[in-house]
DNA sequence: CGTCTGGTTGAACGTTATCAACTTTCGTGG
DNA sequence: CCACGAAAGTTGATAACGTTCAACCAGACG
């Protein structure tokens, strides 16, 4: 199968939305874009954005933090990918999430006051140190802030629990297809195409996000391309049936 | 194996702590005992229990709320438990958790503004009514309960993370020594036996906790009785080794 | 050019699901 | 209080799905 891939996939580097603007909407941080909806003044921006000052870059294959540091800042990924996982007590990592621009990392970590899973960069990525305690602060005197802040938390439940649904109750065919439409979904929020997608993760670590061995992704892969809903180069993916692929991520079954 | 079973369980209804101690500390509601670490004035505590003030009985099987309902408070058990599950596409139901008194029912609901699952009694109980939007006015004035409150959707998260690695990477022994494990250390924190154990759901129930059928649950509760690691009798539970079920869970192999 | 890593494919195996029969428990009404 | 029927739980036989083990392939890199 050395054939070439007739698609030219773009490499989600550059967004549909001209990347100035995607700045401008920005600011210093995704936190920041994030409160933009709920109301805050312009001096409630500056305020945040002292909190959220300090960018740190967090070069490819580096912890940004690992589990039991001790917790002090929440980090907005501003660029690159993540992933965040536990190693079980047999040395095999569960990776919990795969998190992208405007994704925040460390929510866990509250309660204890300790990070519950390492982060490590899937690539060269670029986060904003968010100070809790400083955050915590504002939360008093910016209500519209804490409310979008709880609103984050909720989510990140709904989410965990959404896969928890996926582990539980879905086949492997299922899994894979869930993964690429919220995938999908992510990248086109984002304004990068919602079919063209560069994985920034190996088949290995689908597995273990996904409760299945690097073997069994690979079969699935192979599946839906032999299906027509998927073209495959590497870590290149087409996603040619995206209503199909939602179909059998609700539960339809894949006829070849 | 009509014989009658040795041990006399307490059926979980009476503390080892005393009830009245155990009211005198909880107040009206156990978001209120929650917060009692943390600080609050007398008059805080007072006007937290302004927010709290609606309680309301909940019979067995009755819906405490049901998916896609509007969101306006959240629950604190009080009294009972409950059950909170997801209905898939093909009609089975996913269980996301049981909960017990103390445990805070609908933070997945913050988000959207909707509740994302079913919530229902596994027995008659009862439940304090939060309203959500008067909580929120008390966290502008009282950051102590403001911490708490964010300490505890963290540890949903937290909790959730564990669920996910229980279904993505354990055997159905080691799922049903954490189940028990799990219960085991909530009933003992509230001063219940961590050993006999009244299970409030069923089998099926459990299965559909635990990414398992029915038929699974019971082989499993078969070979940890001849393990010599379990009674059983119907849902009286007594857990005759809970060391060796904690190193179940953690990956040792079951030894008959 | 050879090695190393990541990915694919095949065959055998194992765990859990499925299907089916059976037993026990529980609630209800006689 | 007993009898009945429904619901819940157990057990066995078989099948399916995914894992494991192993071989192989392709591209990256020194």
């Amino acid at each position: 199968m050395g054939e070439q891939i007739s698609f030219k996939s773009n490499d989600n580097t550059k967004a549909l939305l001209d990347l100035e603007e995607l700045k401008a909407r920005c600011g210093k941080c995704n936190l920041r874009e994030l409160c933009l909806p709920v109301g805050l003044t312009q001096n409630d921006m500056e305020r945040l954005d002292q909190v959220i000052r300090k960018r740190q870059r967090v070069e490819k294959g580096a912890l940004l933090y690992r589990q039991y540091d001790s917790f002090t800042c929440l980090y907005a990924v501003r660029l690159g990918h993540f992933k965040t996982y536990q190693v079980t007590h047999d040395g095999a990592q569960h990776i919990t999430g795969f998190q992208m621009a405007g994704e925040i990392l460390g929510l866990d970590a509250i309660n204890s006051g300790k990070h519950q899973c390492d982060a490590k960069a899937l690539e060269d990525s670029e986060v904003c140190e968010i100070h809790f305690a400083e955050l915590q602060k504002l939360f008093a005197e910016m209500p519209a802030l804490l409310r979008q802040f709880q609103r984050l938390m909720s989510q990140e439940i709904t989410r965990d629990q959404s896969i928890m649904l996926l582990l539980g109750n879905m086949t492997a065919d299922q899994r894979f297809a869930a993964f690429l439409v919220n995938l999908s979904s992510r990248y086109a929020a984002r304004g990068y195409s919602g079919t063209s997608i560069q994985l920034r993760m190996g088949r290995e670590e689908i597995g273990d996000y996904l409760g299945l061995t690097i073997e069994s992704i690979s079969r699935v892969i192979t599946r839906f391309k032999k299906a027509g809903l998927l073209e495959v180069a590497n870590r290149e993916l087409l996603i040619l049936d995206l209503p199909r692929m939602r179909n059998l991520a609700a539960g339809a079954q894949l006829v070849a």
